[in-house]
DNA sequence: TTTATATATTCTGCAATACAGAACAATTGT
DNA sequence: ACAATTGTTCTGTATTGCAGAATATATAAA
């Protein structure tokens, strides 16, 4: 359990890193930077310098200012050979998207969302766009769903008290409606997404247990909606559900038949 | 021009994170990181805590070792988005693959290697696997090749003189054969890989240049050595080199027709 | 061209911070 | 049960990172 203080420099760093992130622009200047967090000049140029010299920012030498490096690149490879759950998911989410032809998301959890960490994508599709290592909440997803549904009550109540933000006019933004979609999702062993992200953009999400009531990750078929309802009368959810307790068998371990 | 001295800490911090990817080893602990980049086991502690805490690092609960965090995923996406030279280039990589079929890569260079930015994968190829972001040495690849030809003298010749990792009996192992290569390559406007860093794969590349001698990325095409012969002989070399004399024209505003 | 303005970069002394060593806790193996 | 190994916390201190001022550089205006 991690209690020590964080070191300055570290997180400065890399919530500069982050505000790339969050700005949507590709380019800050040091003022920018040194305003946006509330830092002195010189300290930003400090941490700029560092990370231009490291090769996780660089300087546009036209206007001076400052991108993102190119050496970040790397670690998302790395991230895909060496993580687990990737690793383990990874075949079964190419065996789906052969069988129907959609793209297929695995998504794990992090801090009150989900983060997308691999995908196939539907061949020819322009439709979805989500790239690996987007963040989404909980409430408007059907992998967040998934993951929402098993978190620890303290946790569940955190999600349904905080703001539900709107997404679509089919986002579930009231507390107590969430908290009954959540029981179904529980009961039912699997979790929809009905236009509550994108409008046209249906999901169909299961959970992967890597213990009981430990969901270690969540898996999705994502698409137009006209072309997801074909696929579950063509018994996409029990596909999917069969497919989520193979992983958890192969990969961790855990025969999670009882929890279906 | 950077000259102040780096942040210790920032620096400490991502030579942990790089460890990852060098050793080839998912997991490591507080000992084996300490030991590995000579540092005070309370200091890597520290560190290691810090990098958690911000989502950089994960602890594997069973074993008490840290792996490389999701978190670093979402960077990967955000410089793809962001990047002016993988967004100009992306749509003419997957131009060229819908009419060859083969893998097509992007590649920039990095302190005196290539990183592969972008790639779109020839359909059913599981021999090229090149992931975004790997780095791969000048001599011994055809992108490499490109922006070597094009480096300052003084640069080329530091390649030249050091030393020159033999990957098959086809890499270019001598200074003077190299620079002759190179030479060549200059002259005709395009590199090849002939089996030179992995048998049986050739590659075909061209330089991208965003003005005057300068090489702002090399692409390339990549495949089985008969079908890319076969590529060849369609014309495979003049398309290459019209595309990126159509990128520089767009995405940068340059007229190379005379450098070609 | 000169002047003014804004921003990037360097310099410097001080104080806070990150560090090393030691102590302590937790885990593993014998 | 004990020893050994490694993860985590504690603490004083020296180092390092920091803020403010000074300087350089770029941009805009006159």
């Amino acid at each position: 359990m991690a209690t020590t203080k964080n070191i300055q420099s570290i997180e400065r760093a890399f919530s500069i890193l982050e505000l790339f992130q969050h700005s949507g622009c590709a380019e800050h200047s040091v003022k920018e930077i040194s305003e946006a967090l509330d830092l002195n000049k010189s300290t930003t140029f400090g941490l700029i310098n560092t990370l231009t010299n490291l090769g996780y920012l660089q300087q546009n030498v036209e206007n001076q200012k400052y991108a993102l490096g190119l050496k970040l690149l790397s670690f998302s490879n790395t991230v895909k050979v060496q993580n687990i759950i990737i690793r383990a998911v990874h075949p079964y989410l190419e065996q789906i998207n052969r069988k129907y032809g959609e793209t297929v998301h695995c998504a794990v959890a992090q801090n009150d969302g989900v983060i997308y960490v691999d995908k196939v994508e539907a061949t020819g599709s322009i439709y979805i766009s989500t790239q690996i290592g987007t963040r989404n909440d909980l409430h408007c997803t059907g992998v967040g769903k998934c993951i929402l549904a098993y978190l620890p009550p303290e946790d569940q109540e955190r999600i349904y008290a905080s703001n539900l933000k709107t997404m679509t006019y089919n986002t579930i933004t009231n507390s107590e409606q969430l908290r009954e979609e959540i029981r179904k999702v529980r009961q039912a062993g699997y979790a929809m997404d009905n236009e509550e992200i994108s409008i046209g953009l249906t999901c169909v999400a299961v959970p992967v247990f890597s213990g009981p009531e430990t969901v270690a990750c969540a898996i999705s078929v994502s698409g137009m909606t006209s072309r997801i309802r074909i696929a579950q009368e063509n018994g996409l959810v029990n596909e999917l559900k069969w497919i989520a307790a193979s992983i958890s068998k192969n990969a961790f371990d855990y025969d999670c038949s009882r929890d279906i």
